[in-house]
DNA sequence: CAGGATCCTGTAGGATACTG
DNA sequence: CAGTATCCTACAGGATCCTG
């Protein structure tokens, strides 16, 4: 139990580190959804700016956590895809989604 | 589909806003556990500093996320609580905690 | 034990304009 | 469309020491 704790401590920190800061659920999110093209994606997440999802989707990309492609013969030149990798982030995007929309109703007075 | 993938975003950034930086979680974790007086939340989590433990403890008591007490007749003199509310957070904890497991085993090389 | 006071720094993130 | 390039700043977070 001390030691199950500890380990569980780290788990989190992992996980919190991976995820960190405001765009790279919110991005996961929208390519997983479907949106696989830069404005696309960009449209989807409110706030977010170029600059910060061009820095975002590189590194993400170099975590292996999407996958993109260029061909420039193809109707869609760029294309953003999830791994498999990332579609694992899945259930914890779930119950914070399902955390945002019961908090909002609690604000919103039900 | 439209509206709603919208109202997702939404959600999934409002809970990102409230859990926002390295501390939130751990620290909900770490009284969800059990740990109540200062000293004790503040060696449960690896890395934190009095001065973030203590402004973190502030601002999730003025959110009610954390119930504070203090007694100075009592044998321990201040404890933290969580509150319900608090333990709403509980299947997220639980999602990352599962996911950093998983990852540690397989950058660990399984 | 439960914090507060200070000082300091990196960097996440914003704003805006530009390019092939 | 898919990004780059600059410039800029607040603030999250670290380190250290101190107090009742």
């Amino acid at each position: 139990m001390e030691r199950n704790q500890q380990e569980e401590v780290r788990a989190l920190q992992d996980t919190i580190y991976v995820l960190g800061g405001k765009w790279k659920l919110p991005i996961i999110n929208s390519i997983c959804n479907g949106n696989n093209r830069f404005r696309e994606i960009e449209r989807s997440i409110p706030g977010i700016t170029t600059r910060m999802l061009s820095r975002e989707l590189k590194d993400m990309e170099m975590n292996h956590l999407i996958k993109r492609t260029a061909d420039k013969d193809a109707a869609v030149q760029v294309l953003y895809e999830s791994t498999d990798y990332c579609k694992s982030f899945g259930p914890i995007i779930m119950e914070m989604i399902k955390w945002g929309k019961e908090h909002r109703k609690m604000i919103t007075g039900k």
